[in-house]
DNA sequence: CGCTGAAACCTTTTT
DNA sequence: GGTTTCAGCG
């Protein structure tokens, strides 16, 4: 039996009401996470199989952490617990049982930028005009539809139908397109199991008698479709426990419905729910702001929340001149918080609202040469080149791709344009075969040209070829091999450009992380590595053991927590974000906010700028509604020094000359080849962040130039004279 | 068919 | 301000 002496008397509770429906609604930081952690251990030591158990976390980060838990506590059973996201479950389910509804095991998951791809081929065989309606507003459309599971004659129409008539059709072609292509996109990943178990009934017995225990975290984001699972899925002793917080949903936009967790005593009957009250992550002040804001949604569960940790630091409220002043500001408390309060990077993260805002304190951490990693963002698996890479493999696992073999065609280019595949596709449509599988008939045509065929043939020959080889499973080499013969590793090098070779990077990073895989998981095959990647979530790849601050959405930050918290850009049209022509939800705004806030655990500050840069024109910011929702009394406001003078004069942005502007920032539109030139060992040298210190080595020159300074307090940096901005004073 | 420069778009949030 | 798309030319 476990030790559950650490756990408060309702967490015990929870964990040990093994049977019936369980749920556990609760506030941020009180424990959530831990008691699903427990529960999973307990019933490991009680005896229950590992494999009986589903657990249903919201990221693989989140389902890999709890499983170093519970192995810590329990051993290597752990390994045989059934723990990931929805989709990756679910999608490992679709493989073993494709077969009964009309895909094979080897079938290619769509990312959303594969759907729009669909969607735009679709829209031009339609001829409706992009304009009219847009590949991303269809995809949108697509999406609810499948996982609010309207079909065509279960509500569809009666949602979007007033809308526009084609959307129908277009629905119905997209799924008809990604049928023949064996492909299923993310929504599927949920709704293809609904109909497998429905048309299985016996299939579903078999799962429903392997699963003896489900647990679900994060229970309040999750949409129709999954819910409709759950409810199949459950046995007839109803052991389901799922754990959430109403006021932390923030994932509406995507299909996630609060009434699961509203309505959950409804759904499964003699629900034991159990609220947890008191908060072990933050201060005392913290916690009271976060409270004063949340408070203000009218729709939400009551809840009561304590702590008994320290009152803690006062919440900083900071406004700031512009983007760029906020930056600043954020830089110089962070190395404020390093050096003078020994706060490790790693547990210090800035929240934003949106990734383009990351640029900005991107562009400072790096002058200021503080560690730190972006969580999301452009993703690696979305750069172009990897893509191309991916689709090889794909269209090698799953000929009937067509969205893999148009992206691989003519790439590197073999003369294969629109015109020799609007050629292949009219053979395709005659027999509707899929385009890869088409090749063969084009060539045995005597109306098409002998370049035409060559091109193609060529092509064929050398995907058929790597498809024999590929169900080995040392596949690493074959595909070494494959990037070898296609040459575009090479093509990159000899172009030389900068971006070029960014690319070449991309590629043997992608062979690595193929190698790597491979090597991590000797019996897994080329499918599993695709079917993986295709699932992680940026949060996945966020390496914590890295000693960096942390820069990320607050939609990502949701579940973490760190000792110190910046939430940025707290502007209205910002956070809360507003669209032209869109209806704000203030509420599911005012959720992220509070997640936000309730991530830290001894210091909060939000900071925002009077005026924002937005496609290079600045515009005048007000202050979140947020922020004058907080309690008064509980945080101390204070104003950048650039921001002083702006407020001091009480007008607009216009009005702050550029010598004021220079007064206090006086490296804004510093020339740095001046400083190179200049500086030397011994030399006094000022910084924006860290103010003045001295040069106490010097090394390399021009662009590569680097400096060691000993800052006041005896810190010593090393800098990039070229992105430092350093003022020689002597 | 492929490259280049101009124009258009852009910013939610993500499995 | 930066990135992606698209038209027009070679
Ligand atoms: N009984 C306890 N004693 C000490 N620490 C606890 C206890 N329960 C939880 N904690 C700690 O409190 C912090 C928050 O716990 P956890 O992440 O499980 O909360 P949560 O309810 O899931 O939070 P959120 O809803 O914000 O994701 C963790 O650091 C956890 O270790």
């Amino acid at each position: 039996m476990i030790n559950l002496d650490r756990l408060n008397s309702q967490q015990k509770e929870a964990v040990i009401t093994t049977e019936g429906p369980v749920l556990v609604v609760a506030g941020a930081g009180s424990g959530k996470t831990l008691v699903l952690t427990y529960r999973i251990a307990y019933l490991i030591s009680l005896g229950i199989p590992p494999s009986s158990i589903l657990a249903l976390t919201f990221t693989n980060k989140a389902a890999s952490e709890m499983k170093e838990r519970i192995r810590n506590l329990v051993g290597k059973k752990a390994d045989y617990i059934y723990m990931g996201t929805f989709h990756s479950i679910f999608a490992r389910i679709l493989r073993q049982e494709a077969h009964l509804i009309g895909y094979s095991r080897d079938y290619s998951i769509y990312d959303t930028d594969d759907q729009e791809n669909v969607i735009k081929g679709i829209l031009k065989d339609f001829n409706i005009s992009e304009n009219h309606l847009s590949p991303r507003f269809i995809q949108n459309v697509i999406s609810k539809a499948k996982n609010k599971l309207l079909f065509k004659d279960n509500g569809f129409e009666k949602f979007f139908g007033s809308y526009n008539k084609k959307l129908l059709e277009i629905f119905e072609e997209y799924n008809r397109r990604l049928k023949n292509s064996n492909a299923m996109d993310f929504d599927d990943l949920l709704i293809k199991p609904i109909e497998l178990f429905s048309n299985n009934p016996d299939l579903l017995e078999e799962y429903r008698d392997r699963f003896h225990y489900i647990l679900v975290d994060e229970y309040q984001d999750t949409n129709t479709a999954q819910y409709h699972l759950l409810k199949m899925l459950v046995n007839k002793n109803k052991n389901i426990c799922c754990v959430g917080d109403d006021a932390q949903s923030i994932y509406k936009w995507r299909g996630a419905e609060v009434r699961n967790i509203l309505d959950f005593h409804k759904d499964f009957p003699d629900t034991k729910i159990i609220r947890l009250e008191q908060n072990y992550r933050s201060t005392k002040s913290i916690l009271a702001v976060a409270d004063s804001v949340i408070k203000n949604n009218v729709y939400q569960i009551e809840k009561t929340l304590w702590t008994s940790n320290e009152e803690g630091d006062r919440v900083k409220v900071t406004v700031c001149f512009d983007e760029k002043d906020e930056a600043n500001f954020v830089a110089k408390k962070i190395f404020e918080l390093t050096n003078t309060k020994k706060i490790n990077p790693r547990d210090i993260a800035i929240l934003y609202r949106t990734n383009a805002q990351s640029r900005n304190f991107e562009e400072t951490l790096i002058k200021s040469s503080i560690p730190y990693v972006i969580v999301g963002g452009v993703e690696f698996y979305k750069r172009k080149e990897v893509k191309d890479v991916l689709a090889y493999l794909k269209l090698l696992v799953n000929p009937k791709d067509d969205e893999s073999f148009l992206r691989v065609v003519n790439f590197p280019s073999r003369g294969i344009g629109d015109v020799s595949i609007e050629t292949l596709r009219s053979f395709a449509l005659q027999k509707e075969k899929p385009l890869f599988l088409s090749i063969p008939d084009l060539l045995n045509s005597d109306k098409v040209s002998e370049r035409i065929k060559r091109n193609f043939g060529a092509f064929h020959s050398l995907i058929t070829k790597y498809q024999s080889l590929i169900d080995s499973n040392d596949f690493y080499v074959i595909i070494n091999s494959l990037i070898d013969e296609i040459g575009i590793l090479q093509t990159f090098k000899e172009e030389g450009t900068e971006e070029a070779m960014q690319r070449y990077e991309n590629v043997v990073q992608l062979l690595n992380s193929i190698q790597e895989f491979q090597i991590a998981n000797p019996d897994k095959t080329l499918i599993d590595y695709l079917s993986e990647i295709s699932l992680i979530a940026d949060i996945d790849n966020w390496e914590d053991r890295k000693n960096a601050i942390v820069l990320m959405t607050l939609h990502s930050a949701k579940g973490l927590e760190f000792d110190v918290v910046f939430i940025v850009g707290c502007e209205e049209g910002l956070l809360p974000l507003k669209r032209d022509g869109d209806v704000e939800d203030i509420e599911e705004e005012r959720r992220l906010f509070y997640v936000g806030c309730t991530r830290a655990k001894k210091h909060l500050f939000i900071s925002y700028a009077r005026n924002r840069n937005r496609f290079g024109n600045s515009y005048p910011q007000i202050q979140s509604r947020f922020i004058e929702e907080i309690d008064k009394t509980l945080v101390d406001f204070e104003a950048t020094p650039l921001a002083e003078i702006y407020l001091k004069k009480n007008s607009n942005y216009r009005s702050i000359t550029t010598d004021e502007y220079s007064q206090v920032d006086p490296f804004e539109n510093y020339e740095y080849s001046q400083v190179t030139r200049q500086i030397k060992p011994g030399s006094i040298v000022e910084h924006d962040v860290f103010g003045k210190g001295r040069v106490i080595y010097l090394d390399g020159y021009g662009d590569h130039q680097k400096v060691i300074v000993e800052f006041k307090n005896g810190v010593r940096k090393h800098l990039m004279v070229k992105y430092a901005k350093l003022k020689v004073i002597k």
